[in-house]
DNA sequence: TATATTTGCAAGTGATTACTCACTTTTGCT
DNA sequence: AGCAAAAGTGAGTAATCACTTGCAAATATA
């Protein structure tokens, strides 16, 4: 990945997470990265190819904090490690997930059994742990990660701690 | 309204809600509509105002769920009625509430003071009924309603009952 | 029925869109 | 040093963008 290439995902990441992947030209990416705009296609074929490498970034980290989750064996644990999922977000990758939640909305781009590692992982352990209605208590849950998760994005709650702990004794954690 | 007036806030809505607000075209629109495209702009003066009139529609119908939530003075009930606000969504208003939610991620167009009546509603019932943290809580709900609605408007879980039962259960309603 | 207003269309406008191409410069390898 | 591959540029492309204008048809008011 030479230096230019890192400048325009750079650019292309900001430009696309505040004013949106649609309404963001590539002709304003290449001026906000300080290169020529055949550049992009020359690195990354299309406009497309150039929210792919973004996301594939993006992808890796995810993978390994899901292993993290799918690996644990004891199931509050578990339970624990997915509510504070939102809570733990870098203020680095605001923007990478920005753009991730946003992009959800366009049907093409949608694909919910991204999440199926941490919705089995939840309903195991909310069987384990002797609820009534396992799966329906991890869809719950997983409800309640996205809200957190776009409550966080958008307007960073005043106190998120104090949420974090009326969200875990919910769970009697 | 004139018949082709309809026609036109149909076929935008329609497209914004499923293609994306920019990239939807004005052209696309008319040919949708089976109107020329000069005709959109005779009613609404540019591409913003369709969009503005498309939620003018909607913020109506949101007055009148909100205020009947906001005079409810049992506090159980309170809560019950925000829980189930997702859950009561009518099919045919999937469209403008999935528009809705994707303009979120706009910069431009966020404004998370719309929930405030609801938020302070929340609030207050907590305190009532005794929560440690009301503030939190009312916070935490919205939060859930916000994670519910979007798994909803897209994917429309399996069980929308149980997991309707699971929230209310949180609560001891 | 005369007239004013609204509704509607077709054909434009310049600007911008994603993308290509011919070309030069830089880099890495032997 | 010599040379091929990769990186980078800038000026193009046709198509599409949001929007305007001039004029006709329909409708409302008197």
């Amino acid at each position: 990945m030479t230096e230019k290439q890192e400048k325009i995902l750079e650019a292309a990441l900001e430009l696309f997470a505040e004013v949106g992947y649609a309404a963001t030209s590539t002709s304003k990416v290449a001026k906000a990265a300080g290169v020529s705009e055949g550049l992009i296609f020359r690195h990354f074929k299309n406009k497309e190819g150039l929210l792919e490498a973004i996301f594939e970034q993006v992808a890796e980290r995810t993978k390994m904090v899901f292993a993290d989750i799918v690996l644990e064996t004891v199931p509050e644990k578990v339970i624990e490690k997915i509510v504070e999922l939102p809570f733990t977000i870098d203020a680095s990758e605001y923007r990478v997930w920005r753009l991730t939640y946003a992009m959800k909305w366009q049907i093409q781009n949608y694909s919910p059994e991204k999440m199926n590692p941490i919705k089995m992982a939840a309903e195991n352990a909310f069987k384990k742990l002797g609820y009534k209605n396992p799966e329906a208590e991890s869809e719950l849950l997983l409800m309640f990660l996205d809200g957190a998760a776009t409550a966080i994005l958008l307007h960073e709650p005043k106190d998120k701690a104090a949420v974090f702990m009326a969200i875990k004794s919910k769970y009697n954690l």
